[in-house]
DNA sequence: ATGAATTGCTACACCGATGTAGCGAGTAAT
DNA sequence: ATTACTCGCTACATCGGTGTAGCAATTCAT
C-alpha cells in the first residue's frame, strides 16, 4: 500500500493502487491536492483517537495508557499516511498537532501532580521521548509485532520505568 | 549549512555553499558521488565516535555514557550529514551502521550481566530505545540546547531511570 | 440495444533538476 | 608579463515527473 512516503510519484500511487495514473488525476486533481486530502484524513484519524481517550476525565495512568494504544491502532494500522504530517503546511493538521499537543502536555502534568511521574521530570522532554517512544513502538507494530494494548503496555512501562536496575546506581 | 536533507537541491547545495552550482558540479561530478562522498564521511566520523569509547573495555556505565556523549557531538555538530544514512545503499555506511548495532548490542548484555540494566530487559527494545533517545537529543542539541556531556546524562537517566515515580505503581 | 460513465491507454506540453561546454574575469606562481 | 589555475556565468541538452487531451474499450443503467 503506497510506499509510505510522501515523496512517491504519482506513478507509484496509481501502480500501488491498481489504477492508471491518469486515472488518479481525474480524482485528484494535481498532486498537491492528493497529499492535502490524505494528510487531513490522516490527521482527522490522529485526533479522533486521542479525544476518544478522554485524557481529562480519567486518572493520569489509565489515561496515558488509552492515548497511546489508541494511537497506536491508528499508526500501525495507517503507517503508510502518517510520515512527517507536522509540516506545518497543512492547516489542518497543523491544528490537530498543536491540540494534541496540548493535551499531552496537560495529561503529564496532571500525571507529575498526581506521582506517577518524579516531581522534578522535565515535561517537555518527557513529552518527546513519549512521542519517540510512540514512534518507534507503530514501527515495530507495523511490521507485525503484536497488538496495540501490548505495544502500548510496553511504551508507558519503559516511559515510567526505563530499563536500569531499581537497585543501580544513577550518574547524576 | 546544507538544508539538512540530502534531498536538497544542487542548486540549494551550492547556494549553501556560497558557490555556483556548476562549480559543484567540477568537484563532484553526479549528484549520486555527492551524497555518496558525504554519507561515506558522515559515517566514519560515527564510527570514529563509537570507536573512541571503547565501549568493551570500561564498565557498563560509564561506556554507555562515554559513547552517548561522543556520538551526540557528532550528530549536534553534522547533523546535517546524518539523516537516514542507514538507507542501505551505501556499503560502507551500512557496514559500519551494522558494526555500531553489533557493538551497541554487546553493550547492553554487558549492562545487563552487570545488573545495570534489568534481568528481563528485552535489549532489542533497548537498544531502539536508546537510539531514539539520541536521536532526540541530538534534535535538541542542534537548536542550541546544551553541551553534549548534559545531554548525555539526560539519556543515560532517561534510559535507565524513565519518569516515573519510584513509587508510583506499575502496570503489568 | 442505446446512452452515460468510468477506465486504460497513448500522446503531448510543461517544468524543474541534472549534467556539460565554453567563455571571460580574477588570482597566484614563475 | 606570461602561464596556469580556479571560479562565476550563460547557454544548452537531457531526463523524469506532472498535468492535459483525446480515443477506444468496458461496464452499467434504463
Amino acid at each position: 500500500m503506497f510506499a509510505a512516503n510522501p515523496a512517491a510519484t504519482m506513478e507509484q500511487v496509481a501502480q500501488a493502487a491498481g489504477v492508471a495514473r491518469t486515472t488518479v488525476h481525474r480524482r485528484f486533481a494535481t498532486r498537491e491536492a492528493l497529499v492535502e486530502e490524505l494528510t487531513g484524513w490522516a490527521a482527522r484519524r490522529f485526533a479522533e483517537a486521542v479525544e476518544s481517550a478522554h485524557t481529562d476525565s480519567t486518572p493520569p495512568l489509565v489515561a496515558l495508557y488509552q492515548v497511546t494504544a489508541n494511537v497506536l491502532r491508528v499508526k500501525t494500522n495507517w503507517w503508510f499516511a502518517m510520515s512527517r504530517t507536522a509540516d506545518g503546511a497543512h492547516p489542518e493538521a497543523a491544528r490537530v498537532h498543536a491540540e494534541v499537543r496540548d493535551d499531552c502536555e496537560r495529561l503529564l502534568r496532571r500525571a507529575r501532580e498526581a506521582g506517577v511521574l518524579r516531581p522534578d521530570a522535565d515535561l517537555d522532554w518527557t513529552r518527546r521521548v513519549y512521542y519517540a517512544l510512540i514512534h518507534e513502538a507503530a514501527a515495530e507494530g507495523a511490521s507485525g509485532g503484536g497488538d496495540a494494548e501490548a505495544l502500548a503496555t510496553r511504551v508507558v512501562d519503559t516511559l515510567l520505568r526505563g530499563f536500569g536496575s531499581p537497585a543501580a546506581p544513577v550518574i547524576a
